[in-house]
DNA sequence: CTCCTTAGCAAAACCGCTATCGTGTTCTCA
DNA sequence: TGAGAACACGATAGCGGTTTTGCTAAGGAG
């Protein structure tokens, strides 16, 4: 059996609470005995036990990982990987371990994160979501538990959130081909209903009404940010009597799925249509010709997650919601005069 | 504050032992007791707090999910990823939440994964590695804590491992070659000192042979599975004064790289050299053009690991190696005729 | 009708750690 | 020199479960 803090304290011939103020740096103790306890905790490599500990004090530096919505945003998507992985690794750095939470009883109606999260004492969690939220995610904002959302709304007592500022990314497209003299530009945006999509979109006839350019319906076009609508979408752009000189697809996966068809109808890319994409997956690096796209951060997305649960957790600070600036990459997909 | 077995148990008119007992299914107990102890934990939506259980069972229902080795195989892995969301789905159906251990060094010294996992009472453990392991590794798999290590010989008294059956990749693809009347092959493989690549390309090797195949020297590189040892090994080949029919690569990205560099040799693919790759990984389905590939069935890979991790756990059979068949997808970049 | 078995439950110790509070020792200073 | 303050540390009562032990009452056998 492992060592307990009883064994320690007989070893080293003090109590177990003069053991346990040194662990936790308490002070009112002597250097004397602080040496010599922690010659013993160094020497038999003592660890407190995790349940006991978290059952006297109720914490237990935990994170709790939630990736929320019915769609299917797991291990397996590009994007929110990269960020939970950025995450991971700054909130390690503060000391703490992540518990995943599978969502597969919940969806029986089993249990909810909000009692999971007491249940296991977790210090805060982190919610990813794709589209719609539960119900279950709302009860644990809304709860004293601290929370930060990525790319969605999160609001409670102790929660905020973190996202893209999506509403920029139409901007930052628009401004660049303006700037290399395409004005005929095309849109293939996501779901109206999703958050995310819905910014995007309002963000790109923003910026096309402000440099004035027409906004042609034909092309135009609303698809569900995975390859195959892209690809539908722009089939119809193309069967059109006029093409344009680019396309702007609110996701790198449409973005791809519209290269596909531009490819099958022969369209030169980016000499006879430009092309970008956004997220910046890495799928982008690997197309022919590598797409262009807006950058979403999600190393800067997930480490200011991190630093600013940590916040919420030691209740120091009041969190604000942040945005984050999307950035262009310009690859060989569209043209830099 | 949250209910306790106690408040439980007033409310009910029994004793906190009583209440365990319904519980935990114990038996000794009254269909009538029963039912009206059921009626009140239902009713008040009950559940017993995580680290006085553990504390007292010294279980957690909690799988320590550790990614070894030094190199990044973390949330961006696309193979790894794949393979541990499959073994979270199934996991989570068997009852058990994820604990993720950061690797970063959390505590002063260099916190073991032993250690932490007696800390934590976890289960068991998913030891997901990429290259060499560390000794911390080692360390666990040699304990009592049961553990199961994908694509890692892990062995130990409760220690069991899964990984695909890498020597028979190299036969899956020559065969098909041989078949398709095409005998001059070029192989990038992985890095010797890596127990999968050398599996594999051992696996290459005895293919060839096995069919009378020539082993051309120049047709044979070695990168360590990423995208620029794919791309440099390529070119390579292709200022060579013979040029081989087909090029298989032990990896999807190395094949990516070699793609990239046949384009800009001008090589068609797969007219004038045909081109297979190994993972499957998503990228493949967007290459120009979408790549034949020796698919690994990750979905499978992680319901297994769940499986015998979960019969490790409960003690009940004894566990044997497992490998699982690889699969050929042919897609464009290779020929069927 | 008595004795013994057994089912059904309560009492209490315990898991390992923290936190409050009290006691004994030393230090300070009038 | 003695009183009070400051300091170091120990004793102990939880935290919220589980588990062993033992008591009580009902049921069955003789």
């Amino acid at each position: 059996m492992n060592l307990t803090i009883r064994d320690i304290a007989r070893m080293a011939g003090v109590s177990p609470a003069t053991v346990s103020k040194i662990m936790n740096n308490y002070g009112g103790i002597s250097e004397a005995t602080r040496q010599k306890v922690y010659k013993i905790i160094e020497d038999t490599k003592y660890q407190p036990t995790f349940s006991a500990k978290s059952l006297a004090t109720k914490k237990s530096n935990l994170i709790g990982l939630i990736y929320a919505g019915k769609i299917n945003v797991d291990f397996k998507h590009p994007f929110f990987n990269e960020v939970v992985n950025s995450f991971k690794k700054a909130v390690g750095a503060l000391g703490y371990d992540l518990l995943l939470f599978s969502n597969e009883k919940i969806y029986q109606g089993e249990s909810k994160y909000l009692e999971r999260c007491k249940h296991f004492h977790v210090d805060g969690c982190l919610i990813v979501a794709g589209d719609e939220i539960e119900e279950a995610v709302c009860e644990i904002a809304e709860s004293e538990i601290p929370c930060i959302g990525i790319d969605l709304k999160l609001e409670g007592p102790n929660s905020s959130y973190i996202m893209t500022d999506n509403a920029k990314i139409g901007m930052k497209v628009v401004e660049n081909l303006y700037l290399n003299k395409v004005k005929k530009v095309a849109y293939i945006g996501g779901k109206q209903d999703s958050l995310i999509s819905s910014i995007r979109n309002e963000g790109f006839i923003d910026a096309m009404k402000q440099f004035g350019l027409p906004l042609n319906e034909k092309w135009i076009h609303y698809g569900d940010f995975f390859e195959e609508s892209g690809y539908l979408s722009m089939k119809k752009i193309l069967q059109g009597n006029e093409w344009p000189e680019a396309v702007f697809a609110a996701s790198d996966m449409m973005a791809l799925g519209a290269l596909k068809a531009m490819k099958e109808h022969g369209v030169r890319v980016p000499e006879d249509i430009q092309l970008i994409g956004c997220d910046d997956i890495e799928s982008c690096r690997y197309s022919d010709p590598p797409l262009s796209t807006v950058k979403q951060d999600k190393h800067k997305l997930g480490k200011l997650a991190a630093y600013m649960l940590d916040d919420l957790i030691r209740g120091n600070v009041e969190i604000h919601p942040v945005k984050v600036d999307p950035e262009l990459v310009i690859r060989s997909s569209s043209i830099e005069r």
